[in-house]
DNA sequence: GTAAATTTGCAACAATGATGCGAAAATTTA
DNA sequence: TAAATTTTCGCATCATTGTTGCAAATTTAC
C-alpha cells in the first residue's frame, strides 16, 4: 500500500482514481494549489465537479486547508504534519511570493496574539505575509 | 459641498449618482461591506457592473480597501482615517465576527511582523481575526 | 452653453462553483 | 470472490460573480 492509498484509507475515503491522483498532487507539490492548477494538472483525466468534489472531501477530512489570498482566490494546502501525524495543524502563517504567486505554508512559524480592543473575543486569526520567496530572489 | 461630494472631489472623481450613494452607504456603515451587501442597500437603483466600476474606482485611489478573508468572498472597507486626511493607511488588523458576521478594521491593531526562514523577503502582511464582537458577545 | 471627457447601462461572455440523478466503481458481506 | 450495498463519478443544468465593448447619457471643463 502506497502512500496515498495510505493517506485516504485512514481517513475514510474510498480509494478512487481523482483522489489518488490530486493526493499524489499536492505531495509532489511543495505549494498550494489552486483549483485551476489541478484542472491544468490533471490534464482531462475528470470532470470539473469531480475535481470540486474531490477537494471538498479533504477540506472536510481535514487533510487539507484553504489558504485566504488577498485577491480572493481560494487555494488548498497540505500540511506535512496533517498528513503523517493526523493531527490537527496549528495556526501557521502563509507565505505568497508577489514573482511566482507560489503559495507556501510556512510550517514552522505560528500566527502571534494581538490584542484586540474591549469586548472583541478572538477565536481564530489568520496571517497571510506577501513578499519574495527565496527562489525568486 | 457635503461631505460625500467633498472626498469624490479631493479624489478627482466625478460626482455621480452611484457614487454618492455608495459612498453614502459606507460612511453609514461602521464595518466593511460586500458587494452584495451593497447592491441589496443601493436596491434596483444601478446596475450591477456599475457597482462594480464604482467599487473599482474607490479601490484605485485608495478610498476604500480589500478585506481577505476566510471564505474568500471580497469585502470593501473604508477606514476613518484614510477618508479624512486621504493618507495611506497603515497595515491594520481585521475582524470577522463569526456571530453577525460584521467585519470590522481595528484601525488601532497594527498587524505585528513575523520572523520568516531564511530567503524570505516580505513586503505586505494581512491578519484577520476571526470571533465574537463586542455587540454579540 | 457647448465641447470634451467620463460614466452609465445594456448585452454578451467567462470563470467559478453547486445540485440532481442515473451509471459506474469501490467497499462490504457473506 | 461474487452479490449486495454504499459511495463516487460524470453529465446536464443552473446560479453567482465578475469582466468587456460599445452606444447613450451625464459630468466636467472651457
Amino acid at each position: 500500500m502506497n502512500q496515498v492509498e495510505e493517506i485516504l484509507k485512514k481517513n475514510h475515503l474510498s480509494v478512487t482514481g481523482s483522489r489518488q491522483k490530486i493526493m499524489q498532487l499536492f505531495l509532489n507539490s511543495n505549494g498550494a494549489l489552486a483549483h485551476a492548477d489541478i484542472e491544468k494538472k490533471t490534464g482531462e483525466s475528470f470532470d470539473r465537479v469531480t475535481v470540486y468534489r474531490t477537494l471538498q472531501s479533504f477540506v472536510e477530512k481535514g487533510i487539507i486547508h484553504l489558504i485566504p489570498t488577498r485577491d480572493n482566490s481560494i487555494k488548498y494546502a497540505l500540511c506535512k504534519d496533517d498528513c503523517e501525524a493526523g493531527h490537527h495543524h496549528d495556526n501557521h502563517v502563509h507565505f505568497i511570493c508577489d514573482e511566482c504567486s507560489k503559495t507556501i505554508c510556512l510550517d514552522d512559524v505560528t500566527v502571534p496574539q494581538v490584542k484586540l480592543p474591549k469586548g472583541f473575543t478572538p477565536q481564530h486569526a489568520e496571517m497571510v505575509v506577501n513578499g519574495i520567496c527565496g527562489e525568486c530572489k
